[in-house]
DNA sequence: TCGCTACTATGACCGCTGTCATAATCAGCC
DNA sequence: GGCTGATTATGACAGCGGTCATAGTAGCGA
């Protein structure tokens, strides 16, 4: 997650995305998102006219961007190219993480689907869109990699949930077995997918 | 999850969790949580006396058992006794849910822990616990069924995984599609593990 | 200089939250 | 009856939440 020095609008939305997977939606509030930001208190309404709704949509949405597009630089670094492997380094990314920072966030994409998929629609139509956002291009990279068409998807939304979920339980028990031992089970499954060697 | 006429303590445990996996934690308030269990409100510092701090984590305490004890029920009316219709039938628990119900609702116990984890070190121990309640007779379980003791834990492990995240995904795109699709996808790993039938 | 637009500043409002203090009521038992 | 402890009732409090209203400033083209 890049800090760059871009406008404070886009400043906002990332440090929404930061503060929503540390503490949840509803503990994250408006004046804390622009003072994690930088950014004028004053901003809040000027760029985000639908307030609270619009910044966590956007906040979302930007999760999922992020996911999506880190999908094509894994496949790049790839040492072996297999779908275990993908999902190895898909799930090295949370190890490093709470290895070197703690386990104080988990995923925003999540935390949005728990804290407001009955209450806000909007926001529950930004999470599955951000999903859509990150299966997709897993989905195509798994193809790339010699799974058929027909199990790519399917195979991508067994990859996202099994993340997903080690990653709750990563973060509730303090430790990165969790997301070790799905790696570990859950390789050899994608790997016996590939029919046409990559 | 039945509703017979406890102590007014229990119902309010019971209520808490409800309300807990449909709004979050911090948007389920003290007081709704005391009259969705038609209890008074004066009850709660009394049952409650460290507060909402007590009541969220005995809420997730709660959550935990009852997973735990369903696992013995499922592997008792399993038609076919393999740990892939297991899996299918916790699924099964949730798809049956939102197809009736509606996706109103979640797990309590991811509730907790994105809320929670990073700001309340009680209720993050809670989750874990609960999680824990959660795996340690789905792994006997899976021992039963023929996998090796050795593995039981680490599929345990991937199974509760798989199935938080699913439920994260169903609940945000309003289809129980991931769920039958992780069911579908992780079976015949399941029951590949099976060395000695049961 | 004027005017216009983009952005910022600030204070107020109302509603809700968890918590506490205090008192009333009730059940059971001597 | 009268005492005792468990339960309930109620009001207050201080804090914070998102949102709105209003005014101010900065930059820039004409």
């Amino acid at each position: 997650m890049s800090e760059r020095q871009r406008g404070p609008r886009e400043r906002m939305v990332f440090s929404a995305a930061q503060l929503i997977r540390r503490d949840g939606v509803n503990a994250t509030g408006m004046r804390e998102v622009a003072a994690h930001a930088g950014a004028p208190r004053g901003s809040l309404q000027h760029y985000f006219p639908g307030g609270k709704e619009q910044l966590v949509g956007e906040a979302v949405a930007w999760a999922g961007r992020y996911a999506g597009k880190r999908i094509a630089r894994f496949v790049e670094q790839l040492a072996e190219p297999t779908p275990s492997a993908l999902f190895a380094a898909m799930a090295a990314q949370w190890t490093e993480e709470y290895d070197r920072d703690g386990f104080a966030a988990g995923c925003p994409v999540a935390a949005a689907a728990v804290d407001r998929a009955a209450s806000d629609d909007a926001v529950r139509a930004a999470v599955a869109a951000a999903f859509t956002t990150w299966r997709t291009p897993l989905a195509e990279a798994l193809t790339a990699l010699g799974v058929p068409a027909g199990r790519s998807a399917d195979l991508a939304m067994l990859m996202i949930s099994t993340l997903e979920g080690a990653i709750l339980m990563a973060r509730a028990e303090r430790d990165v077995r969790p997301l070790t031992t799905v790696v570990r089970e859950l390789g050899p499954l994608l790997d016996a997918a590939v029919t046409r060697p990559a």
